[in-house]
DNA sequence: GACTATGTAACAATAGTTGTTACATATGAT
DNA sequence: ATCATATGTAACAACTATTGTTACATAGTC
């Protein structure tokens, strides 16, 4: 959803977009919006102003926006699956397997990442166009 | 929670170990292991048997399961993130982006499991028992 | 100063996961 | 054969996370 409203924001190239717009276009609420915008703003990739005719509008071009900064904007909080885990001590292998698989799991984290810069919103962009134009 | 349920049945080489036990090991209830042995089984990757004295145990040497294969097995049903969306087909962004980011998440996807393909369940167990006997 | 749009809180609705109990069924042991 | 054991499976409660909704204070424009 994150990288769909940056989208809708790079395509309006620089105009101010209000929340109601972006909710407009998801389909979903003004609310949930604005809650995924602050996130983005936190990340420094949106500029956000309050007051009649203001919105929100990309903080740099779409060129310079790569994917892996909108996936680590807003999964930053998520780090892929640890569900309220009480490893169990007793077990020799439940001791020390924890930070084993955390350390396994970042550096695929990490081969994802990479992979997801590879893509600029630009390109996501031009895809869309493209792909909307052939129909 | 998987790969800490192979983990354990690698660490009992060949045995056959109960659904309780694993539990036991996990520290949780024998029906969400068998639930996730049932997945396990679908993948090929333990034998399980039912009666007196039987259980599960790997399907191959730890050292010819990787994890890649653990995370597709368990994560097969969950395609990243596609939650109950409704794409605006009147947004002209919103009409086509959705394949195109589908395009771009498989391969970030893959890649994170061409990163996972590089540990097998052999060396996460002897990474575990290296940390554990370094305490 | 009136209008507009964001920031934010509170809360309901929904979905997904986990945990629990219960029971039928298949397998192995005696 | 009979019995004990362990899985397969269903039904349901508990918990968590996300999404959606309403409401309102606040900041910026005109």
């Amino acid at each position: 959803m994150a990288v769909h409203v940056l989208a809708v924001l790079a395509y309006k190239e620089g105009d101010r977009v209000t929340s109601a717009f972006l909710a407009g276009s998801v389909n979903t609420n003004p609310v949930i919006i604005r809650r995924l915008l602050l996130t983005l703003q936190r990340a420094k990739l949106v500029d956000t102003c309050k007051g009649a005719g203001s919105g929100s509008r990309l903080n740099r071009s779409p060129g310079r926006i790569n994917l892996a900064e909108i996936y680590r904007a807003v999964e930053e909080a998520e780090p892929f699956a640890t569900p309220a885990r009480k490893p169990n001590t007793a077990c020799p292998v439940g001791h020390c397997i924890r930070k084993e698989l955390d350390r396994i799991f970042e550096s695929a984290q990490k081969a994802l990442e990479r992979d997801l810069e590879k893509t600029s919103l630009a390109d996501v962009i031009n895809a869309v166009k493209a792909s909307c134009a052939a129909k």
